[in-house]
DNA sequence: AAAATATCGATATAAAAATATCTATAATGG
DNA sequence: CCATTATAGATATTTTTATATCGATATTTT
């Protein structure tokens, strides 16, 4: 027999980094409790999503008529999203988002800690943004190894995406994020999430369509 | 009887602009005609969505054996997501994320045209990124309503997200893009889309826990 | 000209996600 | 102390989305 993993759906992997800033805002206003009720009126959602969603973190402890302990389902949250111990990663294509990306102080908060930069330009190649070193393309695959790194984020024009992506690949990289206008072509085995403007942009639209 | 407007879902929307992507790639190598199938090879889908997918958008006339012309599908593709008429945005918050967007190229070819900036800051009021004049935020309800912009971009840091996304709300806007890490608060008939770092970082972890 | 094949478009089925319902229970108010 | 109430957690239902199947048809092959 075959065990089956337990796996949250991708709907609600979307939906918990909102809940815990949701939650932080209550601690931060000394909220002690908090019910899926209230969670979902924030959010916009339907209590039983929030409680289903909920359930997957595992920290469930609610009590009826009272709801979650805020402090205790941060904590679940955040280690269930694996916020405490940092994923690393490297960064190809110091243009104008790469860098910007770079500088962001957020990601620490999200459990992503950004070890080095990469560009073709040799110009840009030994300079750094912030504490963070830049290097030129032919060092990628020695320091993605010795560093072993495992998440590649793609900030390159869309016409070196896929070259990028299959020197990633090569290099032994697992999940790409991708901020580049394209589509990649990776072998299986490969985790790939595409930030895709124009996709979001086409769901705005969308909604908007519907309102106007 | 209540006539139902058809429209496509959101999932369909998100897929669209891959298609035209991969189409135009097609385009420019002279390839006449294609199938569902060829796409959803390209794209990692089942044929069977691309041709739901590609049934929303209408231009449909595709021929057995054949599949569909390129160049119609393109077409159709730009008319159904609005690329042709460009719709009008203000942007706000000038930061590094906000010059970035600011200057990145290619909203133009989504139908995108940011017409203005703002920001809090006095001392960058009167510049400009480009050919975009950057105002004071005290001009943008007057701007707002003069330029008849029914899309703003947000892209403040978080702590004054709600302000800014109530002023836009007041000055009419009904389409929000917001890139600041927090959920925004608004009335109904307001379209909100959130581009959210933390849960595109939580949906490629979840998928690498899957692989790894 | 007939047979084989690829593909469309429609329809049916399956899977995933959202919503509603129900029971048990902890807190609250009389 | 008992009735009321809000809510958890489980389960059932509905809706949405994805996948599979099937007949019709344009092209290619024999």
């Amino acid at each position: 027999m075959i065990s089956k993993v337990v796996c949250a759906p991708v709907a609600t992997m979307r939906r918990l980094p909102g809940y815990l800033r949701a939650l932080k805002e209550m601690e931060r206003k000394n909220q002690k409790t908090v019910s899926t009720v209230a969670i979902g009126d924030i959010m916009n959602l339907n209590p039983a999503v929030v409680k289903k969603d909920l359930s997957y973190v595992g920290s469930s402890d609610g009590k009826p008529k009272i709801g979650f302990e805020v402090t205790a389902l941060i904590a679940g949250l955040e280690k269930f999203l694996g916020y405490n111990d940092a994923t690393e990663a490297v960064l190809i294509g110091v243009g104008r988002l790469g860098r910007t990306l770079l500088s962001y102080e957020g990601f620490k908060n999200y459990g992503l800690n950004i070890v080095a930069a990469f560009d073709v330009d040799k110009s840009v190649a030994g300079t750094g943004i912030g504490n963070k070193k830049i290097f030129d393309m032919a060092e990628l695959p020695r320091l993605v190894k010795r560093l072993n790194v495992h998440i590649g984020i793609i900030t390159v024009p869309k016409q070196a995406a896929q070259e990028v992506c299959d020197i990633l690949v090569d290099a032994g990289i697992k999940g790409i994020w991708n901020f580049a206008p394209a589509h990649l072509k990776t072998p299986d085995g490969i985790a790939v999430k595409n930030e895709d403007m124009a996709a979001s942009l086409a769901e705005l639209s969308n909604k908007l369509k519907g309102i106007v």
